[in-house]
RNA sequence: CGGCGCGUGGCUCAGCUUGGUAGAGCGCUGCGUUCGGGACGCAGAGGUCGCAGGUUCAAAUCCUGUCGCGCCGACCA
């Protein structure tokens, strides 16, 4: 059976993709306009949506030796200049402080668009003896990037997120810790947003300003565009040298240290609504759905409705459990749980009280199942873990359903211009190549994946000797 | 920064061409009837028409300027 459409305020995504996903945000109230473009209110349902994403994200991160910490939002103009490749890759969208009230300031200050500079700034001080290091500090905050086109989640002028930074003795162990924090990224987006993504290396044409590496976890959306969802950068020294972090090391040499950054953002909630979701709005995954199951009573004026309901509530209070009483009709209430992504709805009325039993539909499937009292935490607990797990591989199937491999130009060429979606193919290693695959189908490098596959010898743009397989997309 | 579109109750918009008492639907408040896929009746509240000039007896409407927002490109998480 066809799709029932059961919301019409929320435009399809067949007929148009962009409006859907901004009818979805709006609808599932995750945020709101502000009067300022590209500043959004998080509204509750959507920042409920990043503390469970922090919470589970900073634990991984503790796990693995990290601390948190916070440095200052405002960056000295001088200090945001000291690496050159950095400020060149951020100065056109930072946005600057020059007065402090009615004053001048001496030196204009820059909002932090990453902290870098900071972290340099501190570590010099801070580090001195091999014993002090390494340094595995993040923070959370917000940065700042004076985007021209703006979206919710996707790209806004300031954004929440997290920035690790390390530094350590030896490159190694900064590529070490580089590719750690890489496989936190991409064991959090699977386990826990369900989306899966292609681990690999940009090419040097796309990676961060500043950096020797940049490791990438790319993931597929529903309409077949790409969404770097999280970076990881081995700087290798030189931010040291440009600011001057030096430690003597056990042999008494002085050493420059290594250093790594990494990140994620909001911009991976935008991830979760264009892998997921439907034209009925919104599907979380129950790792990050604030709340889980709502309860929905009907003919909630009968005796002994809402007392039932409020008796399942007590019952399921391990999970996140609401019942929503209000007076609204049971039909806008289903419409209401759809829209906000809640993954299971019970259904309570008194033909269900009287069998013993209530129904609980699914979210993500809209299967419907009647089960009764005594049995329902276990299938509450059930049906969560399964729709956990059947989302992640729902959107690996979109996924390689949606990847191909072009061997030569004009493959390549057709694939683009008839569908969207990934596509694997060898590349020389040079940027002209690139260069010109973009010019002609807006089409960039996402990454180098580290499952390397030799599908022909040549690149498949000039006919070179092929170095690297790429996935190629067309990206966020 | 270029192209397109839009600023009128909380929201979506009509009204502007041809100047003359600010409208509708939804939402909101109260009361009542309803309740297994966005129920209904009755009664209410709510707007210096983005901002600033100008023309006019009279401006949401005409003119000039300005600010802002959205979408699409180029650039970027």
């Amino acid at each position: 059976m066809a799709e029932k459409k059961l919301v019409e305020a929320i435009t399809s995504m067949e007929e148009d993709f962009a409006q859907w996903y901004t009818d979805v945000v709006k609808k599932a109230e995750l945020i709101d306009y502000t009067s300022v473009k590209g500043c959004m209110v998080i509204r509750p349902a959507g920042y409920a949506i990043w503390e469970l994403i922090q919470k589970q994200l900073d634990d991984m991160f503790k796990e693995t030796g990290v601390q948190n910490a916070y440095l200052p939002m405002f960056i000295p103009e001088s200090l945001l200049q000291k690496e050159k490749d950095h400020v060149e890759g951020f100065a056109p969208e930072v946005a600057w402080v020059t007065h402090g009230g009615q004053q001048e300031l001496q030196e204009r200050l820059c909002v932090r668009p990453t902290s870098e500079t900071l972290f340099c700034d501190y570590y010099k001080n801070v580090v001195q003896s091999y014993r002090d290091l390494p340094q595995v500090l993040n923070q959370w905050c917000s940065v700042v990037r004076w985007e021209k086109e703006t979206r919710p989640f996707l790209r806004s002028r300031e954004f929440l997120w997290q920035e690790g930074h390390t530094a350590h003795a030896t490159a190694e162990d900064a590529e070490a810790r580089t590719l750690q924090m890489l496989n936190v990224y991409a064991e959090f987006l699977e386990k826990v947003l369900a989306i899966p993504v292609i681990k690999g290396q940009k090419t040097e044409k796309e990676r961060f300003a500043g950096a020797v590496a940049t490791y990438t976890v790319e993931a597929l959306m529903h309409d077949g565009k790409a969404l770097q969802s999280g970076t990881s950068h081995n700087f290798g020294d030189g931010f040291a040298k440009a600011f001057g972090i030096q430690f003597a090391d056990r042999d008494n040499k002085l050493k420059y240290v290594h250093q790594t950054s990494w990140g994620v953002s909001t911009r991976m909630i935008g991830g979760l609504i264009m892998v997921h979701s439907d034209n009925s709005g919104l599907v979380l995954p129950p790792k990050v759905a604030p709340v889980q199951v709502m309860i929905i009573p009907i003919q909630q004026r009968k005796e002994g409705v809402l007392e039932k309901a409020a008796e399942l509530e007590e019952m399921l209070k391990d999970f996140r459990v609401k019942v929503d009483d209000s007076d609204k009709s049971p039909g806008w209430k289903f419409s209401e749980q759809e829209m906000r992504g809640i993954p299971l709805r019970i259904e309570v009325g008194p033909k269900d009280i009287e069998a013993g039993k209530c129904v609980i539909c699914r979210r993500d499937t809209r299967e419907k199942t009647e089960v009764p009292f005594a049995e329902l935490v276990g299938k509450v607990k059930e049906l969560l873990e399964r729709m956990q797990t059947e989302m992640l591989e729902r959107a690996r199937a979109h996924r390689d359903s949606h990847t191909y491999v072009a061997k030569d130009y004009e493959e390549f060429k057709r694939i683009f211009g008839e569908k969207t979606g990934f596509v694997k193919a060898m590349w020389c290693g040079c940027q002209d190549c690139e260069d010109k695959i973009k010019e002609e189908l807006s089409v960039t490098s996402r990454c180098m994946p580290f499952e390397q596959e030799q599908l022909s010898d040549v690149c498949v743009c000039c006919g070179k000797p092929a170095k690297k397989m790429v996935y190629w997309g067309r990206a966020y």
